[in-house]
RNA sequence: GCGCCGGUAGCUCAGUUGGAUAGAGUACUUGACUACGAAUCAAGGGGUCGGGGGUUCGAAUCCUCCCCGGCGCACCA
């Protein structure tokens, strides 16, 4: 695999610096991590490029002259190399031998399932937070980018050999749910006939899905309930909503492909008096303070009251001001539950965690960073990944969506409209930091224009193969039982050779993912991999003796079949991780 | 005003972490189905990588200053 080569050449060609090293040739301070092998975008430089040379030369005391041929003969000496030519400004390409590949591919279906992941996570405990939603309502398509984005991160992760946890943290505790409560007891009167008036401009939830939640507690606790304390009744009516709406959201999630291992209470952070333990710990640290914060200069706010408040010396972590843990009534603020619900994470015993927000949550970060260095003196690592937000269209015509008229489409339209395959992979279709266009016209599409399709149509077009095999009678099958004598050196057409090297390219794609967060790339790179593949399918139309299956020649098939064999098992791989189905057949 | 994210072909976007002549799709033009799925493929034109300056063998990529667009900016979440 490509990562084997990488090493392997790397290696050689480090071996051959540390010889001029000791021969006093170059200086002993040079870093060889910058003196590597590529991999070259344009196809006629050869297999491998080093920069080496353009590195070194300058460095050396021997001439350009002497020192390109030390490198280039060293390295035309080394096995399965076909040629070196010096180029381009300097760059010495290699150009290997097909044997390379075919061994390569051999490699491949070897590991069987397994190529690509490799286990670099050695069972770390990793913490993946996405989606967190309000529990106020259904999941709406704003919604869906980040849970998409998360949960394809925490399969990554999963299969990288880390021991991960999928979690949304439900903020149970703030003034949304209190708005929520007095909108369900605002129906609960209606329904009850304590009130006849539908005066509801005072009521912040006005959507429809609560009149189901409020017939329920209804039917539960019957006409009477508010005879009890008001304490008691709104808490009964607010445990009630927030549990049912959050068996809406599971369902809404399971329609997209996605189960959380745990749903975390903010209130249990304040009941539990985590909440408490964890800021005395940061004012034991001298991180907070009593101060006043001014009015932001040039934008409006209204009500504002200017107050002595409890701070965060977030300013000490890079943030613009200090931020408060107290509100103005002298409860806790979101931010100050938030560095429990991490100090909590940490002291589960996950001090790497990855968080998946909105970008307008994007000023939130700095202080949330600092607070955790705070009150874990530095232990944690928090990678939080932004994400835009999603523009919808129809038609090409954009499709708005307003809160205030509870026009929002929820997730639950979406997928049944375009399906959970062409929503996750359409959201992933995108470097995270850009702006995504939804159009639903698109993703129902059946052509190169809509990813999902092309992809999945590559995997069916494999599979029809296996079954024209069958219909011929040729007794060879899509299994590694089967092709355990394959000659691979049968394999040289060059486009084969190309769908060798692409496939070579797939671990290296998923440590890149996993390092960067950076999912599209996996999208991006299946989408690649179809495309080759439909290129080599069409030569075989062209040409007869492309075709896969080839019924003079048993062995030349049974080559090919299994490179249709690593090719299909990548493509799987990757829609795996992305959370979408490979079908073996379209309809 | 401050902060974060974008600006790459007519349009929608990638770009191997600093590499060679910057790539796909789409649209437009033309060609390939007596077929292992044409729902596909092949060929062609199309660019001051927002602009200036800097760093070096080498910049779409790093630094700096501007321009344009999006989001955020006591307390809410």
């Amino acid at each position: 695999m490509s990562t084997d080569i990488f090493y392997k050449f790397d290696n050689i060609l480090h071996d051959l610096c540390k010889k001029l090293i000791n021969n006093n040739v170059i200086r002993d301070d040079i870093k060889l991590q910058n003196i590597k092998f590529e991999i070259p975008k344009d196809e006629n430089h050869g297999d491998l490029s080093t920069n080496a040379l353009l590195v070194l030369a300058k460095e050396s005391n021997i001439t350009f002259k002497e020192f390109s041929d030390f490198l280039i003969s060293n390295l035309m000496d080394t096995e399965e190399v076909e040629k070196v030519v010096l180029a381009g400004p300097g760059f010495i390409n290699l150009y290997l031998k097909n044997s390379i590949w075919h061994s390569c591919l051999e490699s491949i279906n070897n590991q069987k399932k397994d190529f690509g992941f490799e286990n670099i996570g050695n069972n770390q405990k990793v913490n993946i937070e996405y989606v967190s939603a309000n529990p106020t309502g259904p999941l709406h398509i704003g919604h869906c980018r980040g849970a998409i984005i998360g949960d394809t991160i925490a399969n990554l992760y999963k299969k990288m050999g880390f021991d991960v946890i999928k979690e949304y943290y439900v903020n149970d505790a703030g003034g949304q749910i209190i708005e929520l409560t007095k909108s369900v007891i605002y129906r609960y009167k209606l329904l009850s006939g304590l009130t006849e008036t539908s005066n509801d401009e005072d009521i912040e939830y006005k959507g429809e899905y609560l009149q189901p939640i409020t017939e329920n507690i209804y039917k539960q606790y019957g006409p009477e309930l508010l005879d009890m304390d008001s304490d008691k009744y709104t808490s009964i009516i607010r445990d009630h909503t927030i549990s049912f709406i959050l068996k809406i959201i599971k369902k809404d999630l399971k329609k997209i492909n996605i189960q959380h291992d745990l749903f975390f209470s903010e209130m249990s952070l304040i009941r539990n008096n985590e909440l408490n333990t964890c800021l005395d710990n940061l004012r034991n640290k001298n991180l907070l303070y009593h101060g006043v914060l001014q009015k932001p200069k040039k934008i409006i706010v209204e009500d504002y009251d200017e107050r002595e408040q409890e701070l965060f010396k977030s300013t000490n972590y890079g943030d613009d001001i200090d931020r408060a843990v107290t509100k103005n009534d002298g409860s806790h603020t979101y931010f100050a539950s938030d560095i429990a619900y991490h100090y909590n994470k940490f002291n589960r015993g996950y001090s790497r965690m990855v968080n998946v927000w909105g970008a307008d949550h994007a000023g939130y970060l700095k202080r949330v960073k600092g607070a955790l260095d705070a009150i874990t003196d530095g232990e944690a690592s928090l990678n939080i990944v932004l994400c835009q937000l999603v523009k919808l269209f129809r038609e090409g015509k954009p499709v708005t969506m307003s809160k205030r008229s509870n026009q929002f489409i929820t997730i639950n339209e979406v997928v049944d409209e375009v399906g959970c395959d062409a929503l996750r992979y359409m959201m992933l279709f995108r470097k995270n930091d850009a702006p995504l266009d939804f159009d639903f016209s698109k993703v129902t599409e059946k052509s190169r224009d809509n990813p999902v399709f092309y992809v999945q149509y590559a995997y069916a077009r494999i599979f029809s193969v296996s079954r024209k095999l069958q219909e011929l009678n040729i007794n060879i099958s899509f299994d590694y039982k089967d092709l355990s004598d394959t000659d691979y050196t049968l394999l040289n057409d060059i486009q084969e050779i190309k769908l060798i090297k692409k496939l070579a390219h797939f671990p290296k794609i998923l440590q890149q993912t996993l390092q960067n967060h950076e999912p599209h790339r996996i999208a991006y790179y299946l989408y690649e991999l179809s495309s080759d593949f439909h290129t080599l399918w069409n030569k075989g139309n062209d040409n007869e003796n492309l075709r896969f299956i080839n019924i003079d020649n048993k062995d030349l098939t049974k080559s090919r079949i299994s490179l249709l064999l690593a090719i299909s098992n990548v493509l799987k791989s990757g829609l795996d991780i992305i959370g979408v189905n490979s079908p073996q057949e379209m309809n």
